[in-house]
DNA sequence: CCGGCGGTTGACATT
DNA sequence: GAATGTCAACCGCCG
């Protein structure tokens, strides 16, 4: 081993060189030279391009830069070890499932090459380990649960940032690529061209350049928001220099249907990069509640501060739960309700893949009118289009629509809703989405599914005129606002004034005319169906782990109906008074209930590697004007 | 064992 | 127009 320390800093979500914890560790070991290496990930989901790699290590340090190496850490780290002759690995604590998975290998790999680990936690308030094991080994499931466990902890202080980079050594690259797996393809989704990026590790120019959209088969970004830490830091002055709206944000009394500018932070997608650190944020705020009356402030949980321990509340809860965290089967936390279109199950790990079983064609209908925005509910699929164009929607318009998706109008499976948003969010965290979706469909963390979100009455409340909807389903921009959120009453006379006809399951043109489509379903029928199938599966009480769930004996506690198999919409009698399967929901719920009441056993499934759960954390931040985001 | 209460963010009617 | 109450009734926690 070299005298000097020689050291690989292996950025992952922490995209920033302030307040990283990580990379004080690297320079506190007055490293000989530092190379800050960007591994790619063929798990990970990219639809962020990675900006040039001039990046603030330029500001610093003109010979560094981001050595960004095409290939997966777990094979490639090893022979940069060996390689670059490096003596220590840095990296920032990550408690991902994924991420547990492949540091463990990189772990064991180092100690095979002598080389020696350090591990730091920067991405939460808390470290997710600490706060579960301060909660008794058990997953954090509501914010009183973060706050006492949290009680006598202290949120780190930011570290400096670097005012000096070590060189990085030689670079050269003697050895042999590997070349990942063509399948799964994480990005298949998103690829309308072969990916190119792999070719060769240091990229086509051998400058360690990141991949651009059209090496990688992405089209081009259409979103308008901007990754990087510059633009992170920018964007946290303007809120922190608004005192009112720092210390009396309440996030139930932001509109959802605000955009430009929106009604929230909009740093949620930084946090998930990393290009600014939650714990800067976090103390910036204080400062400003330090200053600030008292009575005038917010309060957890609706205030800044409150967001912030939701996040660390999803993290430390799939820090607990693993995998399983990521969908139904399994999880031991969300209970079990019969959606439609359910994830299809790998055997051999009970992990969900990446496809599901289509019970209902018309769910799958549904599903794809929801996806693609042309329920026919104006609202819904203006934040659906939101979504997918710019890759940022509000924290209520994602309630909304997850809502609709699931327990309030659809009755299909959150995990469908989950992918979608995986796809498509540029903020996405595993651990947040999944805990949120949870959340909306009333199947962990919240109960009280008789409270449905109403597409028409809810954006009515902050928009009533629709300017958001005129917006973003531009067919209906001339629609009195009357209409706006129920176009189909509109009377053909004021749909033809308005350029636009309601008829139909698609939209499109005719005579000149723009086409709007109906709604694909009398939203306050669905949603009588939804909560009474929803009372139903509460009354069966069983959760993801239970082994009916597992092994499909779960279709015995439900009854038939004409709806589907599931939904109990025939009979009254299903919570149970007067009939055999009541008889048999009640002895369930019993059961389950104790269980749950009692020590819970931890999930037993095993750590490996799955093929549906892909993240989003491989996203680097465009530099400067950069395009990123699909 | 019971009842009360809180739970980030519902809809609708009434004041 | 904002604040409050009612609707029907979920879970988990606390006393």
């Amino acid at each position: 081993m070299p005298s000097k320390p020689r050291v690989i800093y292996w950025f992952r979500t922490d995209l920033r060189l302030h307040d990283s914890p990580a990379l004080k560790a690297a320079l506190d070991l007055k490293p000989e030279c530092l190379y800050p290496v960007w591994c790619w990930d063929p798990h990970y989901v990219y639809r962020a391009r990675v900006g040039p790699n001039r990046w603030q290590f330029l500001k610093i340090n003109k010979k560094s830069k981001l050595f960004v190496v095409r290939e997966a850490p777990q094979t490639v780290l090893p022979k940069l070890f060996k390689a670059w002759k490096i003596s220590h690995l840095v990296f920032e604590k990550d408690t991902d499932a994924y991420a547990r998975d492949r540091d463990e290998s990189i772990n064991k790999e180092a100690k095979a090459a002598g080389v020696e680990v350090i591990m730091k936690m920067g991405r939460t308030l808390y470290d997710p380990d600490e706060l579960v094991k301060r909660n008794h080994g058990k997953p954090t499931m509501s914010i009183s649960q973060v706050e006492k466990a949290a009680e006598k902890l202290e949120v780190a202080k930011p570290v400096p940032t670097p005012e000096s980079l070590p060189d990085p050594g030689d670079t050269n690259i003697d050895f042999e690529p590997t070349q990942p797996s063509p399948d799964p393809d994480f990005n298949d989704i998103q690829r309308h061209a072969p990916d190119k990026s792999y070719h060769k590790l240091s990229g086509p120019n051998g400058d360690f350049a990141p991949p651009t959209m059209s090496e990688l088969g992405l089209k081009e970004a259409t979103s308008q928001h901007r990754g990087g830490e510059s633009v992170a830091l920018k964007n946290l002055e303007k809120i922190i220099f608004d005192a009112d709206y720092t210390a009396t944000f309440s996030k139930p009394q932001t509109a959802p249907t605000a955009f430009n500018p929106q009604s929230t932070t909009l740093l949620s997608p930084h946090h998930h990069f990393g290009s600014l650190s939650v714990r800067l944020f976090y103390w910036r705020i204080m400062e400003v509640l330090e200053k600030y009356p008292k009575n005038k402030q917010s309060t957890i949980p609706t205030n800044l501060i409150g967001q912030l321990l939701f996040r660390d509340m999803y993290f430390a809860a799939q820090a607990t739960l693993g995998y399983s965290f990521a969908q139904t089967v399994g999880n031991s936390h969300c209970r079990f309700v019969p959606w439609h279109l359910p994830s299809k199950i790998d055997p051999a790990n009970n992990l969900i893949t990446a496809s599901y079983h289509i019970d209902s064609e018309e769910a799958e209908i549904w599903f794809q009118r929801w996806k693609w925005g042309k329920t026919g509910f104006p609202w819904i699929d203006a934040v659906m289009r939101q979504l997918r164009t710019e890759g940022w929607i509000h924290h209520l318009a994602r309630h909304a629509v997850a809502c609709f998706l699931t327990r309030g109008g659809c009755y299909i499976s959150w995990e469908r809703g989950a992918e979608v948003f995986e796809e498509w969010l540029v903020d996405h965290e595993v651990s947040c989405n999944s805990g949120n979706w949870q959340w909306l469909s009333c199947t962990a963390f919240y109960a009280q599914y008789y409270r449905c979100y109403s597409p028409i009455a809810f954006p009515k409340k902050t928009d009533p005129n629709g300017d958001y909807v005129r917006h973003y389903v531009p067919e209906l921009q001339k629609l009195p606002a009357k209409y706006i959120y129920e176009p189909w009453k509109a009377p053909i006379q004021d749909q033809k004034k308005a350029g636009c006809l309601v008829k139909g399951e698609d939209v499109g043109e005719e005579g000149g005319s723009r086409v709007y489509p109906k709604p694909m379903f009398d939203f306050n029928e669905r949603r009588e169906i939804c909560i009474e199938a929803m009372k139903n599966a509460y009354h069966v009480g069983l959760y993801g782990d239970n082994k009916k769930v597992l092994d499909g004996t779960w279709k015995e506690l439900f009854s038939d109906s004409a709806e589907g198999p599931t939904e109990g919409k025939k009979e009254e009698g299903m919570n149970g008074a007067d009939s055999d399967i009541g008889e048999h929901a009640d002895d369930g719920e019993g059961e389950e209930k104790k269980k749950k009441g009692g020590q819970q056993s931890p999930s037993k499934q095993t750590a490996q590697k799955r093929k549906g759960q892909g993240t989003l954390d491989g996203h680097v931040n465009g530099g400067k004007g950069k395009k990123r985001k699909t």
